[in-house]
DNA sequence: CTTTTTTGTGATACCGCTTTCACATCGTAC
DNA sequence: GTACGATGTGAAAGCGGTATCACAAAAAAG
């Protein structure tokens, strides 16, 4: 059933019935009967019909390098929740790290086919700032700091060196590090320069040897705290850059009976759900993603409502939360 | 830029553009003025137009109940992995859990606005039926079974069946069991009866102050197992109907020094990532998570290509994964 | 009581594309 | 040489809405 068929069932002209829909400039019994017509009908406007003429989509774009990772999950909630709320809907593309997929959504979007576009990337190559500079919708970028653009992330840098100073101060000397790929400028770059000023601050030299970089998994984790620990030097504290990594270098500590906290206290960054229920309970800094998630969403919004070009970079802070991983008198 | 500038631009007809972008019914030479055409101008049609005429919007809508959880996120990334290689893109809702946004999402998928529809459910209603009967585009229901509708789902009472079974196998004679809502009838429901089963083949009997139902939550984990521990008599098993039961419960066992496995095995359902680096790894039932939304994809796509309307229930089948929780010698 | 403004209304052009249709051209069969 | 199907083509009629507009009726202002 098309509007016009509608109408006449209505009793109405095809344009009140457009006008019930939007912006209600309408009288009081027209609505009434239309009202009606709907109870009996159960019409429906289509929405492919809508966006032609009124150019709103009521999508949002959401691009995300993989779903299985509690942080993005944490996100992706945040912005759906905030977006839902006005009426949008979330257009979801995994692009599973895949470089080229998370060009050609972007390539996708920058196009007629959402309102928004919000990007959560890990690496942001020259190509991305090309593109994103030629985006024909309101962007915004969550995780990481791009200047010229909009963007929500994380104070990476503060956390990392806080959980490292944490450690520090409890007196451990031969610290080491599990980090992520330094291309990612916020897990990989910060929490490195992070952890090193921590070090640098304690009064301590930075030893290249105890210096890994994982990808973002466990068993990446596991093989580089084994790498660590095969020298004759073995370190005493260990910052990893996500719970996923820690987790893998813990278990690697289990199965070599490596006492934690005694023999090697462990820190990282995420704050994951399963932190406190691990072999040991990690000490991580909670870092507040589905906040970003919905600042994100608020922000695109606002980027949706103006025609203004101002670029915002906003930083949520992190909390330290202390477990027994680093729970070393010193 | 429009079709018709677009066709100007390139020296072609309106329709000889449309061709180039559908069925290709065209000669080479005019092939090669459009796609030169498009070199130069970086036209793409508009998907929106499209959609209102063709009736096709490549679009899937895929309704789930929260997306922070493993399993979901898995199912959907799979779901997501299907689709996406045919050109289609997921129209995400996340209800959390809010049986109202559920309805609703069925009610907006109901009409034009998507290809066909995905739902990852817990609780299914006589409304959802109701609903799921008078869809008008093809939906596939994964993780639940549902006569007369076509579903994916996971073999719940064999996986706890076995699961239980392993425990009982080992000498436990006193098994307790944490689940979950029993109107969810994978999750809640089906493991409840293999769990029941299991005690029930073993020659033993169902203790009903040894049964809890917990949210899907370590921290309901956790007080369902201190509830369990607070009676006089103690159980030495415990089964859990998912690993973030599992995982709370274990949280209240350290906390009050109760040896796993010697005073309590503990199995669950889901094989989580953590599982294995969990405070005492856990033994845990492997499901196929991220092959059935492979499969619900899968089988979305030929429900969209045919209009036969044939049901299919696929059932996928479990690996019982055995690690240090349930580790004991009988 | 007229003039102006407000409020409500339906016809119709239009959004950008697809589909239909009538027709032109070409090679092949008879 | 004619008949025929296969192939290719552009004009034009939709698809289901929204935006514009002219205009009527009612309310407010003068």
């Amino acid at each position: 059933m098309n509007i016009s068929e509608f109408a006449k069932e209505a009793g109405v002209s095809v344009s009140a019935v457009s006008r019930y829909f939007n912006d209600g400039y309408l009288s009081d019994d027209k609505r009434a009967l239309i009202e009606a017509a709907i109870e009996r009908t159960g019409y429906v406007p289509s929405y492919s019909a809508r966006m032609v003429r009124s150019k709103v989509t009521k999508l949002v774009g959401v691009i995300l390098p993989k779903l299985s990772s509690e942080s993005i999950a944490r996100i992706t909630e945040g912005i759906g929740e905030v977006l839902g709320e006005e009426g949008f809907e979330l257009l979801l593309v995994n692009t599973s790290n895949d470089y080229n997929r998370e060009i050609s959504s972007l390539e996708l979007f920058r196009q007629n086919r959402v309102d928004g576009v919000i990007l959560l990337a890990g690496v942001i190559t020259d190509l991305h700032r090309s593109l994103l500079a030629k985006m024909r919708v309101p962007t915004i970028i969550v995780g990481q700091k791009l200047k010229g653009f909009n963007c929500v992330c994380h104070n990476d840098l503060g956390a990392s060196y806080n959980m490292t100073k944490l450690m520090l101060d409890k007196g451990a000397k031969r610290p080491a590090f599990i980090g992520a790929n330094p291309e990612d400028m916020a897990a990989g770059k910060d929490r490195r320069v992070g952890f090193e000023k921590a070090v640098l601050d304690a009064g301590l030299t930075l030893d290249p040897r105890f210096c890994e970089i994982a990808r973002f998994s466990m068993d990446s984790g596991y093989e580089k705290a084994k790498h660590l620990f095969s020298g004759r030097e073995k370190p005493d504290c260990l910052f990893c850059a996500t719970d996923n990594i820690a987790a893998g270098a813990m278990l690697y500590c289990r199965e070599n009976s490596i006492r934690i906290p005694e023999d090697l206290m462990i820190g990282a960054v995420g704050d994951s759900r399963f932190d406190r229920v691990l072999y040991v309970p990690l000490s991580s800094v909670h870092l507040h993603y589905k906040t970003a998630g919905r600042e994100g969403a608020k922000m695109l919004l606002s980027e949706m409502k103006k025609t203004s070009e101002v670029h915002r970079i906003v930083q949520l802070e992190y909390d330290v939360i202390e477990r027994e991983s680093t729970n070393r008198i010193g």
